[in-house]
Formats: C-alpha cells, sequence, structure tokens
DNA sequence: CGCATTAATTGACCACCGGTCAGTTTTATA
DNA sequence: TATAAAACTGACCGGTGGTCAATTAATGCG
C-alpha cells in the first residue's frame, strides 16, 4: 500500500501519542511498543518511523505532552498571597495528577535517553514553565533582589514533592503514612523554616 | 550438557548478582537481559530460570543487595547529637552513592513489578533500617513520646533527598543548581522549621 | 563396583521486540 | 496524461523473555 492521505503527518503524530499514552497507563512503558501503537491507529509500524526517528523520540513527546497536561492542572491554583496555603492546594493538585496518571508521570523519570543524546530544549522550557508556578507562590516570603534564593526554593520543594510521590509509586516509601501527611508535612516545617530564616535576616 | 556442579546454588545466586550488578552499571535497566548476565557467568540463559523465578525477581534480589550496599555506605556516619550536621552528612554520603551506582540505584525505582505482585517483606526492612539511620539522627530534635513525628519527618527528610537525586539523575531539575547546594538548603531551613516547631509546642 | 535414580544444564523453540529498507501504491506536479 | 515524489507496507535482521524435552553428570543404593 502506498500513499494514503488518511491523515496528515501532523494528524499521525497526535493518533501516535494519544494511542501511546493509553497504552502506557494501560501497561506502563515495557509494555509500550512501536507495534502496539501502529496497530491502534491503523498503519504499520514503519509507518510510525516516518513521523518519530525512533521510540525514544516517542517517548521525549509523549512526555512533553505529559508536562503540558501537568501544568494545565496546575495553572489556576487560586493565591491570595498566602505561600502556605499556596503551596498546599499546588501540591494536592500534583499528587492527585500523579495519581490519576501513575504510568504517564512515572514515564517522566523512567525513561533514559541512551548516552549521548540529550532532551530537547522545549523540555526544559516546559519544566520552567512549571517551577514557575511554585515560584510565584513563595514570592510573598522573599523581598525583592531574593530572587535567586526563591527559585532555589522552589526548586527544593519541587523535588521534595517528586520525591514523596516517587516512591510511593515504587512503593519505596515503606509506611502507612499517606502522601498527603507527608506533604502537608514537608510545606508546613519548610515555609516556617524560611519564615524565620527571614526573621534572622538569613536566606538559603 | 547435565549436571555441572561448577558452583552451588547459592554460589550460582551471587555469580549472577554480581554480573547482573556491572551490567545495570554499564548498560542501565534496558541493558540487562538474562543472555547477558547467564554468558558472563558461563552458563545458558535457561540455567538462570533454576536460580530466579524470572527477571523481575533477579531484580527485585538485585534491589535488595544496593539497598545493602546504601546501607554500608551510611551506618558509620559521625553523629554527635547535631542533627544538622548528621543530616549533612548522611546525605553527603547519599548523594555520593547515587553519583557512584547511578544505574543501580536508579534501578531501585526503575523497576516495577508486574501487577498482582508485591515486593517481599525483606525488602521493606532493608528500607526501614536507612530510615532509622535519619530517625536516630533527628532524636535530639523532638522529645520523648514524639517518636511519631520524628519518625514521620525522617521520611520526608529522605523523600526530598531522594527527589533531589531523582531529578538530577533523569535531567529534569533544569537548573545550574547543584544537588549539593538544594539538599543543603533543604536541611538547613527544614531543620531551622522543625526547632522553631518545637520552640512554639508544635510538631508536625 | 555398577546400576538406577535424581537433579542440573542445555539449546531449540515460541512469540514478540526495535529497527531497516526495497518495493509498491497513491498523490501531486508539470 | 506522464513523470516525479512521497507515503506506506511487510519481509527481514538480530535480539528478547520464557518454556521444556532431552541430555548429562552427580548421587544413592544394592
Amino acid at each position: 500500500m502506498g500513499r494514503r492521505s488518511d491523515h496528515t503527518r501532523e494528524e499521525l503524530y497526535e493518533l501516535a501519542l494519544e494511542a501511546a499514552e493509553k497504552i502506557v497507563e494501560a501497561d506502563g512503558l515495557s509494555g509500550l511498543t512501536v507495534r502496539k501503537v501502529a496497530g491502534e491507529i491503523g498503519y504499520s509500524h514503519g509507518t510510525l518511523y516516518n513521523v518519530f526517528a525512533d521510540l525514544d523520540e516517542l517517548i521525549v513527546h509523549l512526555n512533553g505532552r505529559t508536562l503540558d497536561a501537568l501544568y494545565e492542572a496546575l495553572r489556576d491554583i487560586s493565591f491570595d498571597g498566602d505561600p502556605e496555603a499556596g503551596l498546599m492546594r499546588l501540591s494536592e493538585r500534583y499528587v492527585d495528577f500523579t495519581r490519576r496518571h501513575q504510568a504517564r508521570w512515572n514515564l517522566l523519570f523512567e525513561h533514559h535517553l541512551p548516552e549521548g543524546r540529550e532532551l530537547p530544549d522545549w523540555h526544559y522550557v516546559k519544566i520552567f514553565r512549571l517551577l514557575n508556578l511554585a515560584e510565584n507562590v513563595l514570592a510573598p516570603l522573599f523581598p525583592v533582589g531574593r530572587e535567586r534564593e526563591r527559585m532555589h526554593s522552589a526548586r527544593v520543594l519541587w523535588s521534595a514533592l517528586h520525591g514523596i510521590c516517587s516512591l510511593e509509586s515504587s512503593r519505596n516509601l515503606a509506611a502507612e503514612e499517606s502522601v498527603e501527611a507527608l506533604t502537608r508535612t514537608l510545606i508546613l516545617v519548610y515555609v516556617e523554616g524560611l519564615v524565620n530564616a527571614a526573621r534572622k535576616g538569613r536566606y538559603e
């Protein structure tokens, strides 16, 4: 069979990633195969190699969409100048997202490009956009001129939240304690520490 | 070829896991195959299925050894009643371990057992032993009777440290900031928060 | 000692994988 | 309408996890 023109290249791209998302949600990374994706959208596996260089590239694009979806889930939190409340709401949404899209979220960290290949720039743009949400919420805790410290703390909290969800997901938390309780403590104690450091005129 | 008795079942178990560790360090999870492990130790791949039920089980045992090695790397930190200093030393060793054994450490969280299979009890024992190290270091910050809160904070810090290293490893930190700086801030701010909470008579 | 039993080991086999590419078919262009 | 270009397929390659009948070596026993 030759050119079908049932779909444009862009439509094929969309169809493939949608199918891949479903497969990952159902069977995880190890269940994601080029052949399954192709079969799901009614094309032969060879065709997918016209759209993506290889499975790695498909996954990188899939991960990009996951970062987009995560951003959409977090972007509109109400935030009235109370960092603690803002962080709580942000983390609630984050945790909820990781639970609703476990396998897709895991894929963000499970997949490693082969040696020598780098993630595209737009991937980092998407991450910066997410970190920005946390930075905005933290703003009231940092005076003008302390943007670096603010960014720094945003990354600490972001990483910590990631760590809690990651250990939960890989069953390495080994506790009857909930992700919610750990997250709550993280935020309460960390913000307490930040406020206190500010009072003393120190910033980390 | 029939029974060789070159090695006992236990020796085979050791040989296989040692070989698997080398392979993972060199080629990551995706490079770890039953055939490579078998080839490395001079047996056919079929023989490995006498020792491990399948590749998943081999990986679970490999992960057990990684947890042991991590414990050995952390157990003897000097700790003179200063939680902040203790946590710093603990995290230094931890970060160092994750760097020296990247792929093996990643395997702890990358590998997921198929639906319906659970990690063995001894896996959780090994994790509890690690968390215990953090709990001990935190002891001076919690009065008797507050062991639950201490355990809780140990888990928060442990997860947070994991998150920082995990994001670094998967190139999702997206910052020129170092793991060391983030870890340092985490500990300083969190301990500051804990001390302050204690002063106010609150515990999270 | 020799023979039967038992256990360990192998390698052919299965269905599947990622990836390649010559060849076919359909569309666009001139 | 003829030609060129692009899209699509499926056979093919070397590899995978896993199974299992057949083979062979160690062991127990008479």
